[in-house]
DNA sequence: CTTGACCCTGTAGTTGCTACAGGGAGCATA
DNA sequence: TATGCTCCCTGTAGCAACTACAGGGTCAAG
């Protein structure tokens, strides 16, 4: 049994992240000593290794709500999991490609910059209308 | 002179975004007319066109505020646009990085799912920790 | 017995919008 | 004139995923 302070050390989570978590239904209610403090076991901590590694991943909470219910019902075959981690690649290299395209226009326009005055400059131009 | 709903469409901007960004300072409160419906010019046509393509571009309200400063201020040279323009770049590389670093690391993960029980699926497995 | 580190609850802030609710304005049509 | 209809107004609350207090309580060490 460790306090809530021990746990975010140990899963390198803020003890405001893992009170909130609480408070949305992601992590079970603990229990409380005489004082009235959380203590976590083994297994809580294993819960929020979990979902932190999920969220480093980049899955949004939701999803990570998801796998861990189906990870809870434990019997079924993995086809939703599948599914989840698919959808999120997905979005991955959506994103991926959005941010190479930027990435592109951005150092057109930066190197169009001659370092002259503003009035002249084209980052400025190139962010302005009618030109 | 035209009202807000048509500078939304020549901007592709929700109304609410405009009165929003009129809330946060970002465009100055237009005239109103005997109904007390905003009315916008040219300029401001033009204010609201150079804020979405920045917006489009990725960068930060605060970094569209102080780039519109700038082009306020006109006289000035351009060292920092090129600056926030500059450090706008570098996060978008950061954050490609991040993500390519991600895609590697689900692409491995989502490869070495069977399709069988959740319970042997290596998806989770490789979410839960002291595997 | 006091100090300091930790913990508690509850609320509000962050970013960049978006979505109402509950009303008014202005124009066309019957 | 009445009735729609579309647009506009203000103000507030919601989204994701935290983060940061304020104003207290608990606990172990010195
Ligand atoms: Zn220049
Ligand atoms: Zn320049
Ligand atoms: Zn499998
Ligand atoms: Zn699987």
């Amino acid at each position: 049994m460790r306090s809530i302070g021990a746990l975010g050390k140990a899963t390198n989570t803020k003890v405001e992240t893992i009170r909130y978590y609480e408070r949305i239904g992601l992590l079970a209610p603990p229990q409380r000593t005489d004082g009235n403090y959380r203590t976590y076991d083994d297994e809580a901590l294993a819960r929020l290794s979990f979902i932190r590694r999920s969220r480093d991943l980049g899955f949004s909470l939701d999803q990570v709500r998801a796998l861990l219910s189906l990870t809870d019902q434990g019997t079924q075959d993995c086809k939703t999991v599948d599914r989840i981690a698919r959808d999120h690649m997905a979005e991955i290299e959506r994103k991926i490609a959005d941010l190479i395209a930027l990435r592109h226009e951005l150092s057109t326009m930066i190197e169009s910059c001659c370092g002259g005055s503003i009035s002249d400059c084209r980052i400025i131009e190139a962010l302005s209308p009618f030109d």
